[in-house]
DNA sequence: GACGACATACCGACCAGTTGGTATGTTTCT
DNA sequence: AGAAACATACCAACTGGTCGGTATGTCGTC
């Protein structure tokens, strides 16, 4: 028998208890024994591994940028020989993976940046560079799909980065209405928005 | 001398005090002792006023439905002529107020019902009715938008909604950046969308 | 004198973090 | 090679303080 369960330490599982317990109840609601009854260890190994609370909330979002890094690394949409279908397949991917519950689909960056951006500013940097370091892998796709079309006006950073705001404020409205459609209406709206400034070819110059 | 503060009672005065404080730290972060220091009263006032913590929740989304709804019943947008001009203004007068602490200029309903749309259904619903009817006063004025350019593909509400989505993300980058810039480029982006939207004569059809 | 609008004092539950310990390696010294 | 010294990973019980909420009292107004 050679079917042997992944050997996760403590630590692992923690975070990956942080991924579902924080984005379903939030940071602050969520309790140390919260976070240790839903990874199946003790407080001891808790605090072995993580100095304090916020400690866990640091690591939870860099491995959260890891662990998603991975997941749109190996996405379908880069296959695409134009930049401009690359950007427009990440949104369409992006609609493609709001299944299920909705806490399952949320960011957890996003999240814990709102109860946090005042009270931590090591949580908040680790939220930011999770946000800010998804945004720049779209940012260079953007920027080759401007240059073909001679698009100026707005930089390729800010049309990254609103991306991340669409998506962000879409899971809001989700969270909201209870559902994943109002999410998905809004990344159509995007979706039509960038095929409007891609198709065209650079009227803005008028 | 008729300068006289406005008599606030003890509710009104943790409502406010709600504002503030939850915007800042979060509606689970906030202790009611925080928002009774805040507000000047003591933890007799509040629960003399509400019932529970998440009493006061609800009634501060509603407070802040009320509120707002008199901020934009009353801003100058709606003088222009032309419907489209109107949401794009609608948009320009939301870029205005992102001014100051981004705590001030930031959604108390966005940031509360992320941390309470699994834990308290009745804040989660405070909080959609406070988004969703704040889109509804923007319909009308898309759909007449959209009425004399003969457009389709979408609808009016889901259009209203993807401001607000824009809006409650712009939020979350401010706060994870730390700057309001980064919402006031997402918000360009939008009045882009707007424009495009607006400004062609119904192209989709072919 | 009754009632609404507070104030003060307090309670049990829960919370982040600590303590002192054990079991299992790993390295070092002889 | 084998023992002593040390490091890592974890555990269960506990602590001081904070939390939401309650019980009871006071004061001004109608």
């Amino acid at each position: 028998m050679n079917i042997e369960l992944p050997k996760q330490n403590a630590r692992t599982k923690l975070l990956e208890a942080a991924f579902s317990v924080i984005r379903e109840q939030g940071f602050s609601a969520t309790s140390v024994d919260d976070l240790c009854a839903a990874a199946g260890v003790t407080k001891g190994a808790f605090f072995h591994h993580f100095a304090t609370k916020e400690a866990l909330g640091v690591a939870a979002a860099d491995y959260w940028s890891l662990v998603t890094g991975g997941l749109f690394e190996t996405a379908p949409y880069h296959r695409h020989a134009d930049a401009a279908q690359r950007v427009i397949g990440y949104v369409a991917f992006r609609k493609a993976i709001l299944q299920g519950e909705i806490a399952q689909f949320t960011c957890l960056a996003g999240t814990m940046v709102q109860e946090t951006y005042v009270s931590s500013v090591a949580i908040r940097d680790a939220c930011a560079n999770s946000i800010t370091g998804h945004a720049a892998k779209l940012e260079a796709d953007i920027e080759e799909a401007m240059r073909n079309r001679n698009l100026t006006g707005f930089t390729a950073r800010s049309l990254a980065m609103h991306t991340q705001v669409v998506l962000q404020g879409a899971f809001i409205l989700a969270k909201a209405l209870g559902s994943a459609a109002p999410a998905l209406d809004s990344l159509d709206h995007l979706t039509r928005y960038l095929e409007l400034l891609f198709n065209q070819e650079s009227e803005e110059k008028a």
